[in-house]
RNA sequence: GUGAGUGUAGCUCAGUUGGUUAGAGUAUCAGGUUGUGGCCCUGAGGGUCGUGGGUUCGAUCCCCAUCACUCACCCCA
């Protein structure tokens, strides 16, 4: 047997109602704060990956799906989507036609990990971005987007976190003391944690191991060694925050994975969806779109994990959609009016009812019961003496009525 | 990439301390009863017991390998 790919899952229909229920909510919440909807390939040369997100992270060295086109460019599924939607910011000169651009966009990732709860190879998430503004009130809006979006999806058990990284000189000074400080401590730290003292050193806060934890606890936090202005633009930040009456915490310990972060970093977290928690996370980055080749521009985004905000909700029990249903079921009481049936099916639904009919010839009982499973509000009874005299008999399903009407007065029993 | 656990009907799971035709519930299909559905009743189809090898007179069961899934580490959304 032919099976999807390890880590890639498919969406059946009852899930999907799910999923069209959750995009909504999205293209709803980014209408109110005016963001518009971007739509990137889900390829790109694999350098804007390896600019964007930087060679040294883990999705570029180890996780990207990466291969080699006829023509020889090396082409890359892309693992994220700030640096495609950074890309097409610069390519189409979006910068010049408007100071500031508020974008969001939807779809499908690629990144080849260990798939486990919440963690797929192909998983999909939606994200917002706003180019062109220092202001911290953009990353407030960030947060509070990513927030009633979840809020609206009626999720109770959310922790917000935020962290300020500074600018990046500060930032850089930081890892120096950090360095210095667990210097005389590196070969009493974890494996992994001595493999994070090179790479990237910031990361060893998020380590669930209680040695490193312990050897962590009188180091100098991050926090404290920032930049005078990101201090100042952290107050303003907490405070908007503050007033929107969203939540947060201050965590010194949230570093995010990826490179381009300055300044503001955040995540929201769940309590109900196992140890991958982060549903979304996102931050400032005002140095990347200069970096992959565009005028200086400073920018703010977050992206959202689908499955892992649909599992919290599955969870949590906080979606509750009504059963889907057809309008009329047509049930064929003798085999010999397939045509008519199916006719009269077509007429309905192009006069915007929603039709069954059985199409494998079965017994009435069979058909019956097909109606019930599909909760049609109605069964039309075509055949027999009533067809013959041109009538049909409609039963209501709900409550068991049956009238016996003329073909020709469908439309006005049934209101269309 | 590392570790642990699990693979028996479409689904959820029993089971054989190694021994003829491998079971249940549910789902599917057919039928009975109900004025033509929901409840109830009867019956049917559906499994090379993940795959390959080994031990044995005999393996779904024991051993090895392999693959898949799950969870955790790692990483991140």
């Amino acid at each position: 047997m032919i099976k999807a790919i390890t880590g890639t899952k498919d969406i059946l229909p009852l899930d999907v109602r799910y999923w069209k229920y959750l995009e909504s909510i999205v293209d709803n919440v980014f209408s109110k704060f005016n963001y518009k909807e971007i739509r990137t390939p889900i390829f790109e040369e694999t350098v804007l990956f390896a600019r964007g997100i930087g060679e040294e992270t883990d999705i570029v060295s180890k996780e990207m799906y990466t291969f080699v086109d006829r023509g020889g460019t090396s082409l890359t599924l892309r693992p994220e989507g700030t640096a495609p939607v950074v890309r097409s910011f610069i390519e189409n000169s979006l910068g010049r036609q408007k100071t500031l651009n508020k974008l969001y966009y939807m779809g499908a990732m690629f990144r080849q990990e260990r798939p486990q709860a919440g963690r797929q190879r192909q998983f999909h998430q939606f994200g917002g971005e706003a180019m062109g503004s220092k202001s911290p009130l953009l990353d407030a809006e960030m947060i509070q987007i990513a927030y009633d979006i979840l809020k609206s999806l009626g999720l109770k058990d959310l922790t917000v976190k935020i962290n300020s990284l500074g600018e990046k000189e500060s930032r850089e000074n930081y890892k120096n003391l950090l360095r210095e400080y667990l210097a005389p401590k590196k070969d009493r730290l974890s494996e992994d944690s001595r493999r994070r003292f090179d790479t990237n050193i910031l990361r060893i806060f998020d380590s669930k191991i209680d040695v490193d934890q312990e050897l962590l606890k009188d180091a100098p936090l991050l926090l404290n060694h920032i930049d005078d202005e990101s201090k100042e633009y952290f107050e303003i930040v907490k405070n908007v925050l503050s007033k929107a009456n969203i939540p947060y915490e201050v965590d010194p310990a949230l570093v995010r994975g990826l490179d381009y972060y300055t300044r503001t970093t955040f995540e929201i977290i769940s309590g109900k969806v196992g140890s991958q928690s982060a549903l979304c996370g996102g931050g400032r980055y005002d140095l990347l779109i200069e970096e992959l080749g565009g005028d200086p521009t400073p920018g703010v985004g977050f992206a959202a994990g689908i499955e892992r905000i649909l599992l919290a909700c599955t969870n949590e029990n906080s979606i509750n959609l009504p059963d889907e249903a057809v309008d009329i079921y047509i049930v064929k009481v003798t085999k010999d009016i397939n045509k008519e049936a199916f006719n009269i099916a077509s007429d309905l639904r192009r006069k915007g009812l929603a039709v069954e009919m059985d199409y494998n010839d079965r017994s009435v009982k069979a058909q019956m019961r097909e109606a019930n499973k599909e909760n049609a509000k109605y069964v039309m009874f075509l055949g027999g003496d009533e067809f013959a005299e041109d009538k049909t008999k409609l039963k209501n399903m709900q409550n068991g009525e049956e009238n016996t009407i003329p073909l020709n007065e469908l439309n006005k029993f049934l209101k269309i």
